[in-house]
DNA sequence: TATCAATATAGATATATATCTATATAAGGA
DNA sequence: TCCTTATATAGATATATATCTATATTGATA
């Protein structure tokens, strides 16, 4: 699991939006359009990314994709950063 | 506070380390230095982004500089985190 | 004050990124 | 089978990013 990836989502507020969507509950694109200023290609270009981060995964159903946001992924990351966080910054030896 | 900003930190391996190195102590980029592949100044220009991200502060002792990880900026990242896995991801209504 | 050591800035550059428009593909329904 | 709807791909592009080398600045010390 490469960490730098996951975190990339989070680097920009429009795919931001789209997983706190997919966190909500808002699995389908046609739902998700309405509420960016971006066109479709570029949401489906952040929908590309975010699923192979692995933050989602996807599913066809007919004519159109749903996309389900990764609780495991997100944990991972919360426990990346908790491992950090544990360190603690300690005293500079210098 | 701009999540986005303080997420592109983690979102490049280097910073990640850079990142990891500031959680040990090691808060002297002298010291930084002989684990990276990476020059002084590309060095000095990821503690500036760091810095200006807040997930970092840095003091001026003499001749060099110092940076310690601010961790409640780590912490105010996993409480957004946190947030957003509490959401569930819910069942779709489409 | 001249020199050295640490850091920052300037300038250049190749690559990555986010975005668009136009077009293609895929799946259902009339 | 043709049309509609949803999504993906292609191609273009402006901007951002990560990186370098060379140089400037800053502060301590001989």
């Amino acid at each position: 699991m490469k960490y730098s990836r996951l975190f990339k989502v989070f680097s920009d507020e429009n795919r931001i939006d789209i997983v706190k969507n997919l966190a909500n509950g808002v699995c389908c694109s046609c739902n998700f359009k309405s509420q960016f200023k971006i066109s479709q290609p570029t949401l489906t270009y952040h929908l590309k990314m975010i699923k192979e981060s692995g933050l989602a995964t996807s599913e066809k159903v007919g004519t159109w994709n749903k996309y389900y946001i990764n609780l495991e992924a997100i944990d991972e990351m919360i426990e990346f950063l908790k491992e950090i966080r544990s360190l603690g910054g300690k005293d500079c030896k210098c």
